[in-house]
DNA sequence: TTTTTATATGAGAATAATTCTCTTTAAAGA
DNA sequence: TCTTTAAAGAGAATTATTCTCATATAAAAA
């Protein structure tokens, strides 16, 4: 996506065009290691050297409410942020705190075919997540 | 697990069997809603008014180590802890704040086989973990 | 274009979970 | 019982994140 593409979606959703907001955007689809926040605002704030800390968090959580980006939660305590909102999973390695986007539509499509024939009691289920956790091979990175 | 069954827990993961251990371990099967460390500390501070909350992170973080109990991280920025070591999945319902232990051994078997047939290239699996995600009907905790 | 107004940003304080440091205590083996 | 060493206590420090409020600015209205 370019930023007139990154305009153009913010202005869908009926938030304000900002260069901040363009800048936090981009950067989150550039950075593609699933950034922190501060991985984010370390980046812009070549750009940026004014931005605030606060605008980063403000700006990241309104992208999620708007559905423009993802957050995605690790072993660690840090969230982590994802521009892509194509169904998939993550494969996560402690070790090294990577995280590599899985993509396999037959596990999910196996996934939601179960639990459409076997569904829980009491629960709607809105969401599946799969979390493959293990080590990366041969490091390339 | 009673008392002494901890206590035998401990020793045989070559740690030393002390009263804060005990009842950290105790509060945590006893709490079931998958406890923060602060549910615990509150818990304990009845009997043992002086434990410090380090020791409180201390402890769990050895019981974690050890593989006496586990960490579960929800999209809140706390962990919460989880005794239960058996194989299972977390419903978890983002509302209410609420984790559900989820059994289901089908479950489980179809992806480790399904993993087992479609290895993923330069990753090596430890652990699959399934968030299923929503909202639970007819609470009635 | 200028004015208006609501929303976003900047700056920095506040909060909350967790970790760290250092001293004291006590568990477990000799 | 004595000794050794891991564990606990106390509280400061750190880190991620949120909050407050004054100022700035994007977008709508005139």
């Amino acid at each position: 996506m370019d930023s007139s593409g990154i305009r153009d979606a913010l202005t869908e959703k009926g938030l304000r065009v900002t260069p901040q907001r363009i800048a936090i955007y981009e950067a989150i689809l550039k950075l593609n290691n699933h950034p922190t926040a501060d991985d984010i605002a370390a980046h812009i704030k070549l750009d940026h050297p004014n931005i605030a800390t606060g605008t980063v968090y403000k700006v990241l959580e309104s992208l999620v409410e708007n559905g423009l980006i993802k957050k995605v939660k690790t072993e660690k305590d840090v969230m982590r942020y994802d521009a892509i909102l194509e169904n998939h999973n993550h494969l996560y390695c402690a070790e090294s705190d990577r995280i590599a986007d899985y993509y396999n539509e037959e596990i999910n499509n196996l996934l939601t075919d179960y639990f459409r024939q076997h569904e829980i009691p009491d629960f709607k289920i809105a969401d599946i997540k799969l979390q493959i956790i293990g080590k990366f091979l041969n490091e390339t990175e």
